[in-house]
DNA sequence: TTATGTATTACGTCTGTCGCAGTAATTAGA
DNA sequence: TCTAATTACTGCGACAGACGTAATACATAA
C-alpha cells in the first residue's frame, strides 16, 4: 500500500496517463489505477473527481456527457493538448525525482541496528 | 528543479538520511540537501523546520543545543531507533512507489502529437 | 554602519487529500 | 416487491504539509 503523501504530485499525471488513447470518466478511471497498481493504490472518489476539476480549470482536460440512456450520466473527459504536454514535462519531472530521490536510500542493512551509529557520539546536550 | 508537489512525502525521509550518521542541525541539513541534489531540490526553511517539529513529535528525533559560544544558537537533532526503523519503512515504501508510478509513464513518443489519438472519435458531447 | 552569512522561529495562506454522507439510476436476488 | 449491491458522481468540512513573508539574533567583513 502506498500511503498518499507519497503518490500526491502523481495523482494529475495518473489521468491523464489513462487518458492519453481516449476519453474516459471517473468510475472507469478508478477501476484502471487500481489494477494497474495491483491494488497498491486506489484512488478515493473524492480526490478523483477533485483533480478532474484541476484538469479541466487548468485546460488540460475537456469534458462532455455521455448518451448512455441507462444507469447514471457520465461525464467524459478528454485530454487536450496541452494537457498531453503537461503530462510529457510531469514524466520528465519524475526521471528528475527518482534521481534525486534515489540519492536519499541507503542500503537496508546499512541503514539498520548494528550499523550507522559511530556518528552517535557527539551529543552534548 | 524539483516542484513540491512531487517530492512532498520524502522531506521526512531526507532528513532522517541526513541523520543516520550523526546529529545534525536545520541549516547544515538544508545545505546538505541542495548539495546532494545537485540544486534540483532546495528545502524551505519552514518546510524544514516544521519537519524537525512533526519528527521530534512522533519520537524519531531528538533534539538538543548545541555549546558553540559563537553565533546563533543550534538546535541539533539525533535520529532514534523508531526514527531508522521509519526510514527503512519509506525506504521500502519508495521501491513500491517507483514501480507503480513508473506503470504510468509513457514513452515521450508515444505519449506526443502524432501517436496516441487513435482513440479521438468517440466523442459525444 | 551597512551588508552578508549563519541559524531559527512566527504567522497566516493555499492546495490537495480524505472522511463522511448523500443522490441517482440500474440490476440481481430473496 | 422490497432490498441490497453496483455504477457514477457530488458536497462539505477537516486537516496536514509546504510556502511566502518577515522578524529575530549573532558574527564578521567592507
Amino acid at each position: 500500500m502506498i500511503s498518499s503523501d507519497v503518490i500526491r504530485g502523481y495523482t494529475d499525471r495518473m489521468i491523464l496517463y489513462l487518458l492519453l488513447d481516449q476519453p474516459s470518466y471517473g468510475y472507469e478511471i478508478s477501476r484502471q489505477i487500481r489494477k494497474l497498481s495491483e491494488e497498491k493504490y486506489v484512488m478515493k472518489e473524492t480526490t478523483l473527481y477533485s483533480a478532474f476539476g484541476r484538469l479541466e480549470k487548468n485546460g488540460y482536460v475537456t469534458s462532455f456527457y455521455g448518451n448512455e440512456t441507462n444507469g447514471k450520466r457520465r461525464t467524459y473527459y478528454r485530454i487536450t493538448e496541452k494537457g498531453r504536454a503537461y503530462y510529457r514535462e510531469k514524466c520528465e519531472e519524475w526521471h528528475v525525482t527518482m534521481e534525486v530521490v534515489g540519492k536519499f536510500i541507503r542500503a537496508e542493512a546499512d541503514a539498520g541496528y548494528a550499523a550507522g551509529r559511530k556518528g552517535e557520539r557527539d551529543g552534548n546536550d
